[in-house]
DNA sequence: TTGTAAGCGTTATCAC
DNA sequence: GTGATAACGCTTACAA
């Protein structure tokens, strides 16, 4: 079975004694067919057990009904456990999930793609180029990351999820992370909290720039401009790391904004070891709303990161996209929304 | 530049003043070479930009360099959010992450494939057949699947993550499920569990079933031959659900194991709600050892499944198979081991 | 060692 | 309507 021949078109063609061509314009639903032979030609397809070749037709058509999504990280070192965290983070699901919940009715498939170096991001561009897949969705992951301006220039269709560090005209969906982080600032005042301290990630990607920036500006407007911050990476070990300390500079802090949901978890741990109860003595505000936030103890109170919507909606852009290349560009802000839970 | 045809190997041979022929000879670093022209042509493909064309190149070599990665998943309702709920929990990301970290090495690429009817089953193994792919990892969810079968009788490589319900000649990678849930149930024993109930998965799974199996077998040769259970789903939400109905039940439990970790936390919240201490009043052990098992409070003793290292090696067994299809056909067994946390 | 030419399995452009 | 036939961009005998 392994070494037998597959069947081809021009074998169908030969069973329903028509010409090739004909054959291929009854697969692919082309009109000026007769009925007879259109029937009779789908009889041989099914005798003969004939799929088309996927490879064959897209170097044809230049179309292979794929996209790629591609994940561009910075220099990866192979003892970083990096990308390995990353997959196993909600993150990377929660985005494939609502990719797929457009792509799959479409029949279109993914292809993950992970580049590290400029050097793979050209091979990369050079690949899509010559339509290895018909569009990119791009997680950038890199403060300053060369590839959505190499995709433009390249002329392909890609849409990032995440606006870019610096501007470049390309697609992209992204959620307001300043307002988000101002409803949490919002909340935590409105609880009563006096001292308030903040979580964040790392300053120098958009995502969380923002989020600082949201945060330190809601606080300020109300009288707060001065707020205790300490550096995370995302991860939830470092967001304990940040609690304790935070806790042993500000003794008497009364609220944490964590910049995502991970480092609250930390944050959560650091707080019970130091004795203090959530949201007692100090209020938790986490971000993304991921199903770390509901499995916490207590329950995160949180903001809402519509990232699977954010994903599909990005997966339509693209296909968008891809159908009229010279369609305006454009993106889609998400709105953020506090969800309160129990930790705040 | 979008329109701009890219350069090929024909322009290249134009430029370096040689025959096509040559020109692959060189990309291909096939020895038999001028040194000269070597040089020459490296020289054309920088000077023209040239990237090979994956497409055309796999048309006749046979060869695609990516690997699917198969989910195969019983009929799908479009407002059954599973699939949403599948990626979102750690065990896909933990697969991916595994996987890639063998892939990206070797620059074999993934592509992602979701199949929930056996028509879909069957133009998957069509196209696989046909080269789209080279080869097949595949993670089958329904408790009977064709697909494992397809795969082998359409000669396509392919190894499964998780035993295969019917015997089938086919490698796969496995976790002693049984001897995980001994595991756990000599734990709870151990601590002096005397009331020891049980949050399972659904009894059609394998991995499920040799979970409850190895539980209960363990349970029945130190005298305790009746063991409360309860079905959940593998989702958090179940295991709140079934834990509730389990206290209802046997108001006086003391220990209870979990099929997974993400129920064991549903499962805490459940006996937090109920006023049960864990673990003075109820032990908990789970199983899994995801983040979600560290993010928990207390965190979780679970049992540790190396998911990670198992897609690993799923990876470099099958590239093993694509090399050679004569290979004899393995399976490789994983030994769970206990980590010991705070909720047992 | 290098070039010529025959495919790989399609689709698409022509005539008929 | 239908059938030759020329691409698509590459690898690989087979010759030279």
């Amino acid at each position: 079975m392994r070494t037998e021949r597959l069947p081809t078109l021009e074998d169908v063609a030969r069973v329903a004694g028509v010409s090739r061509a004909t054959v291929s314009r009854v697969i692919n639903g082309i009109r000026n067919v007769d009925p007879q032979l259109h029937e009779v030609v789908w009889d041989a397809v099914g005798r003969t057990g004939y799929v088309p070749n996927r490879l064959a037709r897209s170097l044809v058509t230049r179309r292979t009904g794929t996209v790629a999504l591609v994940v561009s990280d910075s220099e990866m070192h192979d003892d970083d456990p990096f990308m390995g965290r990353f997959f196993a983070d909600p993150y990377f699901g929660r985005v494939v999930g609502g990719l797929m919940s457009v792509l799959r009715d479409k029949g279109v498939q993914l292809a993950l793609q992970i580049v590290g170096t400029d050097d793979q991001r050209r091979r990369l561009v050079g690949d899509l180029r010559n339509g290895q897949a018909d569009g990119a969705i791009v997680l950038s992951l890199p403060p300053v990351d060369p590839l959505p301006r190499m995709l433009t220039e390249g002329g392909v269709p890609a849409v990032l999820i995440g606006r870019p560090a610096d501007p470049v005209p390309i697609d992209y969906v992204d959620l307001a992370n300043d307002t988000g982080a101002a409803l949490a600032a919002d909340h935590l005042l409105a609880r009563g909290c006096q001292r308030i301290a903040m979580i964040s990630g790392p300053a120098d990607v958009p995502a969380s720039s923002d989020r600082i920036a949201g945060f330190r500006r809601s606080l300020a407007r109300r009288g707060h401009g001065w707020v205790p911050t300490e550096t995370g990476n995302f991860t939830r070990d470092s967001g304990e790391t940040a609690m304790r300390t935070l806790l042993a500079g500000n003794p008497f802090l009364d609220g944490v904004f964590a910049a995502n949901d991970l480092m609250a978890l930390g944050a959560l741990a650091a707080l019970r070891d130091a004795g203090r109860s959530v949201p007692t003595d100090v209020a938790v505000v986490g971000f993304d709303d991921s199903s770390a936030a509901v499995a916490a103890s207590p329950a995160l109170t949180t903001i809402r990161h519509p990232l699977e919507d954010m994903a599909a909606e990005a997966a339509r852009l693209l296909l968008a996209r891809i159908e009229d290349p010279a369609m305006r560009v454009s993106s889609v802000i998400y709105e953020p929304a506090l969800i309160t839970r129990d930790s705040a």
